[in-house]
RNA sequence: GCCCGGGUGGCGAAACUGGCAGACGCACGGGACUUAAAAUCCCGGGCCCCGAAAGGGGCGUGUCGGUUCGAUUCCGACCCCGGGCACCA
């Protein structure tokens, strides 16, 4: 009886309580923000800029957003103990649609909703216990911030980058606004992925993005922090791809389009190989060719509808080809040769110039075309197999169509026998000096189209007066702020056009009546560029401050999922670009190490209310505390990687981490004399130091950062076996606080609630954010004796344990002598020895 | 079709430069404590075969082949899963 009335009565006291906990440092350290404010530029630490993506305030935090945020909080507090000053904003993705349909369904004020939700979620965020500093909050929905979005609008229409075109846009039916293209996934709405998107005709305002084509493509060769993934993503996205353009003279009459169609191809070397001129169906020489022929007329609109069709259900690659010959020709112009004009149904008319010069013997799609409605074959390039030149065949119709470049040209007048790079260089040089035509590159990227036809977001500051026309807001009335009290419906155009005494303003030109724009700013334009307001969102003369500015970037680690890899990413990219070349930053790109975290996916599938398998932050933390939650989103897989939500696995987490808790509250009885474990748990004590630190300045694997921790309390527990463990003490008090000092030390930025209640209990009165990172003593962290393994043959005989530096003689005599070693060998004669000191020997033998 | 990831026990995973496969955790089995349960603690475990047992042998990282003293790791071909792109002229 008398030995078990202490154990228990100190446990039970001591039973590990994460809500107390962390309540108790929640409220303290919402009680000083401070602590986790960065230091201004004149610091004498290194700076280090951490950023995670900011959320859109939906109402509630989700699990992707608490593993994106657990692994930038791991990170700034390691950070700090290293002794950095850093930079650890968050703010809100304020403006967007979602606001819009909540008021609608609720009746509330999209302004009030958002705000609402901001306060929610960052309540949620600090019960997480992450540690931003909320001094540099933004919240892009105010106008102190949007105004610098009109403001920047402002600056680019000065530079002509801001410009207004009709254009045939993507209309997404559900939001009843525009997309641009990189919102439009499978021929869907990227919010509502099975909404095909409508096809429209509207005047909108475009970024000229495509002005830093080449740039945004260069620059990815100087983003090796970046995962090459999304560089390859965005290289594609950018499309950039080399050729010429030929003009080809209609021949006979002209009509209102012109007597020219100039064609791009990155392949102008088989330009004596073309067979036909192949025409978008919105092409504007085929309205002219189409003329009042109403049979063609016909043709032509039904393989517009074909193409139209094929858009809006995402599978514009697999439409069946179908054309039409237009009843007209051109001329070559290389070789005066008249081709047929077809109209296709499969170019496109937002590619190149919508049109293309037809080549079916050595283009894929040219080929099937030309079997199908019976056009001339012409072979210009000498098929070859497997670069063997002598086994080409003009004749050898089963290797067309030959794609390839590494062949002459034949059939092709004076540049008969070029090689296909001589005659795409020479060929263009002579179109150039003809004028009719020249080298040429053209991207797939498209300018971005920015307008949208509904209220939650930035006015676009512009107005329309009837004497002056097109009229930017003059800077000085900025911002254009968002009326409240707006009724917002679904139905038909831009909520704010209904709002009179907003929409009708004297122009400042003129003084005479005026409109203002009624569409507002995609919500990509607000994520563009809210990193740089972090630096200090106070300022009110500029959208940022410069000096804060060139102290703080490039941001030094970004993170985030890898959803955003294009669209947030590209656009972010076009945005620094453009404000170097508006002189208020000197870095020519915003980020420098980009790391994607893996999706969370429960039951083989992504997390999601439909699915019904999602977990809330909010019933995890009830349960097993803000920092096994956190814990467990890095324990569960490293955090590049889909992590496969399994509820039971926040149990093991919140197990070890009230194992630590119940070992730190231990009244313990440690002697000053060393002990025999000392030794042993110091070195599996610098062991763990060298493997988190490495981690950190690694892979990021914080999973095995994580059961490196837990092996290291195995130990020390298991150095305590054998009796009730606050009577054994193993160690010696000494070698206990350093393990306790240096395990509270590595635990902080994976559980810093627990961190800092147990450096409390230890006496520490320092702050933990700022304690130094542990160092690792290599001498301490060597073992004395390792096993080693003795392979015959390369499978294993024998294990030996021999002292930690013995040398390869050693080990390989130690080994050959092996009583096991020698029974197997028996005879047998040995060829040679492979050593590998520290781990193994191989005897081979024959 | 093209370009990236990934495929390892019942499950999540680890093995970083070619050197003991399965660390750490979950679930499971056995035991201790308990009137009982929960909680906690201790022990066990890849699979197959031989053996009463101690012990011994074989197989094993998607499949097939190769390089090597030695391959989860490198090379070649293929299969499956996830993601991105896809008539881009």
């Amino acid at each position: 009886m008398p030995e078990r009335e202490n154990s228990t009565r100190t446990v039970a006291d001591e039973r590990y309580d994460p809500q107390r906990i962390e309540e108790k440092w929640s409220a303290r350290w919402q009680q000083r923000p401070e602590l986790f404010r960065a230091e201004p530029f004149d610091s004498p630490r290194p700076k280090y800029y951490v950023l995670e993506m900011l959320p859109y305030p939906s109402g509630a935090l989700h699990m992707g957003h608490v593993r994106n945020y657990a692994i930038g909080d791991a990170l700034a507090r390691h950070m700090w103990m290293k002794g950095c000053n850093v930079l650890h904003p968050m703010g809100w993705d304020a403006f967007g649609l979602p606001a819009e349909n909540a008021a609608i369904k609720n009746n509330t004020p999209p302004r009030q909703w958002t705000l609402s939700n901001i306060a929610h979620m960052k309540i949620q965020m600090n019960r997480l216990g992450f540690a931003y500093d909320w001094s540099k909050e933004v919240t892009t929905c105010l106008p102190d911030y949007y105004r610098w979005n009109q403001w920047f609008f402002l600056k680019m229409y000065e530079r002509g980058l801001a410009y207004r075109k009709k254009s045939r846009v993507n209309w997404c039916p559900e939001c009843a606004t525009v997309l641009a293209n990189e919102q439009v996934v499978n021929g869907c709405c990227w919010r509502h992925t099975e909404t095909p998107v409508q096809q429209r005709e509207l005047e909108q305002w475009f970024l000229r993005i495509t002005n830093y084509a080449q740039e945004l493509l260069d620059d990815l060769d100087r983003l090796p922090g970046w995962p090459e993934k999304v560089r390859t993503m965005q290289r594609n996205w950018i499309g950039r791809s080399e050729g010429a353009l030929v003009d080809f003279k209609l021949d006979g009459g002209v009509g209102p389009a012109g007597d020219t169609i100039p064609v791009f191809t990155t392949r102008v070397d088989t330009i004596f190989g073309a067979t036909s001129v192949q025409l978008a169906p919105e092409h504007p020489v085929v309205a002219d060719l189409v003329g009042n022929d109403p049979e063609l007329r016909a043709k032509v609109d039904e393989l517009m509808a074909e193409q139209r069709r094929a858009k809006e259900a995402g599978d514009v690659g697999e439409i069946e080809k179908h054309g039409v010959f237009a009843g007209r020709y051109v001329i070559n112009p290389f070789n005066r040769e008249k081709l047929p004009i077809w109209v296709a149904n499969y170019i496109l008319m937002d590619y190149g110039t919508g049109a293309i010069m037809s080549v079916p013997a050595h283009d894929e799609r040219d080929y099937e075309f030309a079997k199908k409605y019976g056009l001339e074959i012409r072979v210009v390039i000498l098929p070859r197999r497997q670069g063997e030149p002598s086994e080409a065949s003009e004749q050898d119709t089963a290797l067309l169509p030959y794609t390839g470049t590494d062949s002459l040209l034949i059939n092709s007048g004076p540049y008969n026998a070029l090689s296909c790079e001589e005659a795409m260089r020479h060929m263009a040089q002579d179109a150039e000096r003809g004028e009719f035509g020249k080298a040429a590159v053209t991207y797939r990227l498209k300018d971005w189209g920015i307008s949208r036809q509904r209220y939650w977001g930035t006015p676009i500051p512009m107005l329309y007066c009837e004497h002056c026309g097109i009229v930017p807001v003059p800077e000085k009335d900025l911002p254009v702020v968002l009326p409240e009290n707006v009724d917002i419906t679904l139905t038909g155009g831009s909520p704010l056009g209904r709002v009179e005494e907003w929409v009708n303003t004297p122009c400042p030109a003129c003084g005479g009546p005026a409109r203002r724009e009624t569409d507002t700013m995609d919500t990509f334009v607000d994520s563009s560029w809210y990193f740089y307001r972090y630096t200090d969102p106070s300022v009110a003369t500029a959208p940022v401050d410069r000096k804060t500015i060139a102290y703080w970037f490039e941001i030094d680690q970004y993170i985030g999922g890898v959803e955003h890899a294009i669209l947030h990413l590209i656009y972010s990219r076009f945005w620094t670009k453009v404000m170097r070349d508006l002189g208020l930053i000197a870095n020519r790109e915003p980020v420098a190490r980009l790391f994607t975290q893996g999706m969370i996916i429960k039951d083989g599938a992504k997390m999601s209310k439909s699915f019904g398998n999602l977990v809330v932050p909010d019933d995890m933390i009830a349960r097993y505390g803000a920092d096994a939650t956190r814990m467990y989103t890095l324990f569960a897989t490293s955090p590049d990687r889909e992590l496969d939500w399994q509820d039971a696995g926040v149990d093991g987490v919140a197990r070890f981490l009230s194992r630590v808790h119940r070992f730190f509250s231990l009244a313990h009885k440690y002697s000053v004399e060393p002990q025999a474990a000392d030794r042993r748990v110091l070195r599996k004590l610098h062991q763990t130091i060298r493997r988190i630190t490495e981690d950190f300045d690694g892979r990021w694997h914080f999973n095995t950062s994580i059961a490196a921790l837990m092996e290291l309390l195995n130990l020390v527990l298991e150095e305590h076996s054998g009796g009730p463990i606050e009577k054994h003490a193993a160690m010696s008090a000494s070698a206990l606080r350093t393990f306790q000092r240096n395990f509270v030390l590595m635990l902080h930025p994976f559980a810093p609630y627990l961190a800092h209640e147990l450096w409390e209990r230890l006496g520490e009165t320092s702050n933990l954010l700022r304690a130094p990172w542990p160092k690792y003593d290599p001498a301490l962290a060597k073992e004395d004796e390792i096993e080693i393994v003795v392979q015959i043959n390369g499978k294993i005989r024998d294990r030996l344990f021999v002292p930690a530096d013995s040398s390869g003689e050693e080990l390989q005599r130690l080994a050959l002598a092996a009583p096991k070693v020698q029974a197997t060998l028996d005879g047998k004669q040995v060829v040679k020895a492979i050593v590998v000191p520290g781990k193994l020997v191989n005897i081979v033998v024959r």
